[in-house]
RNA sequence: GCCCAGGUGGUGGAAUUGGUAGACACGCAGGACUUAAAAUCCUGUGACCAUUGCGGUCGUGCGGGUUCAAGUCCCGCCCCGGGUACCA
């Protein structure tokens, strides 16, 4: 008899469930001793979508799972939870097509999702499960927003404190009314209500955070977004920018990751100036990096939406300014960023000063100047910057060099080394001795400072949806307020409809009666689909908790995630967020650590196979891959699950679909042949390979083991069914070392030399896989293993004990039931890794480890002498050395497969 | 444009980080078993040359360099992928 996976698996995955062997222990209150040491393994959770799970979605969740398997094996107290991030577009949208309450959507798939995980046969810690959506969870998540709210940034000790340390330090705070005390506080609380330009998505009917626009175009449906004036909630990220971006030195995480946070954050250091205006009080101000180029400024430009625009525009200007204005303002963030390189604008009339030369300088307006960023206003320098010398070569500005080392006839001289030139007392420095010494100008002469500027902007939180968190505030004669922590959930109310209203109110304002004791009104709009996300690492040290969102002890003893496995596709937002949120917590003193996750790796993408048919134009026919160019064809998708190896199942093919119930076809050596292409894993391209299938045909550890086996974790590739037969052999051929025929087939001899060295270097290898994951290697290594035992014929219970302990992380199931037919009784997860004894690897005598460069390696190690010059240039083999060396003074001579490589002198 | 990660057989990918390049697997070819097929097992499989036998030459995107020794380190190019983009 073979090995029966389907019975096996089964088995196996019900024990585990019943006698909830992965279950993590809080250790008790107050014991500190004999504790065992703890271990976060953490998944990104999923955002249950109404598709179910792909191949492509295990994918991290098998790494993850393996090395938690791999730390529990190891001694260690191991958490590996698993959730589900609820609240999101999809449940929404589905509702307002249907009008199936979100909730109900949510439901089904987190069982369709939970049935399909349970297959892999996931070693999570189901009693702690989360859901973002359930009250229980986001009370808590209104209670941070609560605590958000009731914070501010005190800049001197940077970090956050509750606000009743900032109003003594408000001048005649406690002469002022109610609202304007509300209303100056707004200006500091971490969570605060602003008039906010906004990304506004029409179709959505609701805001967007910046990093949920792509290309002009909302991520989610790919609408157009708009930029408009709203009253918002937002969150005050920018007050830990430079936290965020320093506290990125101590993590590891992949250097692409940081470096796109750092992008995103965009600290750039400079110099605020101000320009007098001519024949007015008015002064702009505006940011720059480069105060060096200061003598080489021709005019300024303002943004189109820049305070000072109508103050200063001169009436012979004022239509042409008026109508640009409306111009910019209509054209909307897709059409700004699809023509960059258009160039528009129009000249002010008014002039500023130059404060170093006296100069007049024009005064213009450019949409190339953003008015969110900076000052809104630049000192164009079209000399040393590109964008200002596109724009001066389209309007026949003057351009000046002051850096010299480029040639201004072509294009702009951007970098920032050269001599100083035409720049008065600048003029022969170095770029960087400039900065400092304009600086120091600029500053004696009190028109401006050095400043720091970031690119990173508060980010929004209200969004105008309903499947969302409600943000837990009401309205008291225009006041927000935020309730009670005892009033908490504030839960989701019913509405007829899921959509917007007639007058364009969020979906919350169709709730009847809904009101703050009866008498004000709520906020309408919920929060975003990254507020769940950004705490639930703490929720699960302590899932049930109803009296904290997460207990002292609990965090103490958990602290953050010690591997996190996620994709790349969070980088710039809930990445950041959740390290966002975990610096606050710890600085209200909530949680003992600043950063959510020590390690993060990120999978790549499983792409899909398609499979393409090629029906001949007009006709019913369908001709093979090979002999299309005969033919005029179309290529046409076809259902992955009835091809293998590109070959057509024709009998599955004619009951596919109807309408190729009587096709005919033309085939090459009486199979039908398709055609390939790598794209993305969808529905709509027929190239879905669901784990459901890949279990049900190979099993789970067959699936687990293969999806290692397919490549590096971090890559991207296409998944590609054919290969599992590899990873199935495998599994049968290790079936096969225990068992003849059908019975268990172990011997109690000792084991041998060569079978212990066997062991010993597969250990070796898996230990340096594991904790490199490089989790496709070591099913290769496992591979290698199990053929040389079975070359060996061993059967011996020394060896294959520990073996199965090694294997168990990655193919659970089958280990679990080698160990039990073993005679154990408890899980194999109870089972301790096996030690590596490298004595096992040492061949003979002659072969011992020899440092060598700093580093140890298994060469052999021969005493001989000779001079160094005789071997330095030549490499000999080790008999002609010999002969050599004859009689002479020992030394180390460094020997790799039987030649001389180096002598250690 | 800028930033990051890559480029190794027909394919996915190894290479203990400077030490026999191509492990392992897929695919392909040949063989054994079988009436036959499936399954299983064995052999071969980077290219070119030599093949009655031990062999030889080239080879990790391209061009240089360092080294006894380079896929790996240095310099200069080329190409693919990802992120980001008027951020002053």
């Amino acid at each position: 008899m073979e090995y029966n996976f389907r019975k096996v698996e089964q088995k196996w995955q019900q024990y585990w469930a019943k006698n909830k062997t992965f279950k993590a222990e809080n250790p008790p209150k107050g014991d500190s001793k004999n504790v065992k040491p703890k271990y976060y393994v953490l998944d990104m959770f999923p955002y249950p979508s109404g598709a179910g799970l792909h191949v492509g979605h295990p994918l991290g969740y098998i790494a993850s799972d393996i090395f938690a398997r791999y730390k529990r094996l190891k001694g260690f107290n191991v958490l590996h939870p698993m959730g589900y991030d609820s609240f999101g577009l999809p449940a929404e949208q589905y509702a307002i097509q249907t009008g199936q309450h979100p909730e109900i959507t949510t439901k089904t798939n987190i069982a369709r999702y939970r049935e399909q995980l349970d297959k892999i046969g996931f070693s999570f810690d189901w009693d702690r499960e989360v859901r973002t959506s359930d009250p229980s969870y986001y009370k808590w998540t209104q209670w941070i927003f609560i605590q958000l709210f009731n914070s501010w940034y005190n800049p001197e000790t940077n970090k956050a404190e509750k606000i009743d340390t900032l109003t003594p330090k408000l001048k005649g705070f406690g002469t002022l009314s109610e609202k304007e005390q509300s209303d100056l506080l707004l200006e500091y609380r971490l969570a605060y209500l602003s008039d906010t330009m906004v990304n506004w998505c029409p179709q959505l009917g609701t805001v967007l955070a910046n990093e949920e626009v792509k290309d002009g175009v909302s991520e989610r449906g790919g609408y157009p977004v708009e930029r408009k004036l709203m009253k918002q909630w937002s969150l005050r990220i920018t007050a830990y920018a430079d936290r965020l971006l320093n506290d990125l030195e101590g993590i590891d995480w992949t250097e692409s990751i940081k470096e796109a946070q750092r992008n995103w954050i965009g600290k750039s250091e400079g110099t605020s100036l101000k320009f007098k205006v001519e024949k007015s009080d008015a002064e702009i101000e505006v940011f720059t990096t480069r105060p060096d180029t200061v003598f080489g400024v021709s005019f300024v430009t303002l943004a189109p939406e820049h305070e000072l625009v109508s103050q200063l525009t001169t009436a012979a200007q004022k239509k042409a300014v008026e109508e640009y204005i409306t111009f910019a303002k209509n054209r909307s963030e897709r059409e700004r960023m699809a023509d960059v390189k258009k160039i528009t604008g129009v000249f002010t009339g008014a002039h500023v000063i130059h404060p170093f030369t006296g100069k007049q300088i024009p005064i213009w307006i450019g949409d190339y100047v953003l008015a969110g960023y900076g000052t809104g206003a630049v000192m164009a320098v079209p000399g040393h910057d590109s964008r200002d010398y596109a724009f001066a070569k389209h309007f026949e500005l003057p351009i000046l060099e002051v850096v010299a080392g480029g040639d201004l006839s072509k294009e702009s001289y951007d970098a920032k080394e050269g001599k100083l030139i035409n720049s008065e007392f600048l003029n022969g420095l170095e770029v960087k001795e400039a900065v400092k010494k304009i600086i120091a100008a600029i500053e004696d002469k009190g028109i401006g400072k050095g400043k720091t500027n970031f690119r990173l902007r508060d980010a929004i939180f209200g969004r105008q949806r309903y499947w969302g968190e409600p943000i837990p505030v009401y309205y008291q004669g225009g006041i927000p307020k935020v309730l009670d922590e005892n009033e908490l959930p504030l839960v989701l109310p019913e509405v007829d409809k899921y959509l917007p209203t007639e007058t364009g109110e969020p979906p919350l304002a169709r709730a009847k009666d809904w009101k703050y004791k009866g008498q004000y009104e709520y906020e309408q709009s919920t929060m975003p689909g990254w507020a769940g996300s950004s705490w639930y690492f703490l929720r699960y040290m302590d899932a049930h908790n109803d009296k904290e969102f997460v207990s002292k002890e609990a965090v103490e003893y958990w602290k953050n995630v010690d591997l996190y496995i996620g994709g790349a596709e969070h980088a710039t937002g809930h990445l950041l967020y959740v390290r966002f949120w975990t610096k606050f917590l710890f600085d209200l003193g909530l949680i003992p650590v600043t950063e959510p996750a020590k390690k993060l790796i990120n999978q790549g993408m499983i792409q899909g196979v398609s499979s393409f048919i090629y029906r001949i134009n007009g006709t019913n026919k369908l001709v093979s891959f090979n002999l299309k160019k005969d033919y005029d064809t179309t290529p046409l998708h076809v259902d992955v699950n009835i091809v293998n190896n590109n070959v057509l199942d024709l009998e599955a093919f004619k009951n596919w679909r109807e309408e190729y119930k009587n096709a005919e076809f033309i085939l090459e050596d009486g199979k039908y042949i398709c055609g390939s292409e790598v794209e993305k894993m969808s529905k709509s391209k027929w190239n879905v390979v669901s784990p459901d299938v890949m279990v049900e045909q190979h099993g789970s550890d067959a699936l687990r083991l293969y999806e290692m086996f397919l490549g590096p974790l971090e890559l991207s590739k296409p998944w590609n069914t054919n290969g599992i037969s590899g990873v199935s052999n495998f599994i049968r051929k290790l079936w096969r070392l225990y068992h003849s025929g059908e019975q268990l087939n172990i011997s109690d001899e000792p084991a041998s030399k060569p079978e212990l060295k066997v062991l010993h270097r597969t250990i070796k290898k898996i230990v340096h896989d594991i904790e490199n994951f490089s989790f496709n290697t070591s099913v290769s290594n496992f591979m290698i293993c199990v053929n040389e035992l079975t070359e060996l014929k061993c059967n011996k219970r020394a060896i294959l004990e520990p073996l199965a302990i090694i294997i168990a992380p990655y193919a659970p199931h089958i280990a679990e039931e080698l160990w039990s037919q073993l005679g154990h009784k408890k899980s194999i997860t109870y089972a301790e890794f096996p030690e590596f004894n490298e004595s096992y690897l040492v061949e003979s005598a002659f072969n011992y480890p020899v440092s060598f460069n700093g580093k140890t390696r298994f060469f052999q190690e021969y005493d001989l002498s000779l001079s160094k010059e005789q071997v330095e240039k030549e490499v000999l083999t080790l008999e002609q050395t010999q002969k050599y060396l004859e009689g002479k003074a020992p030394k180390k001579v460094i020997v790799v497969h039987n030649k001389i490589v180096n002598i250690v002198v």
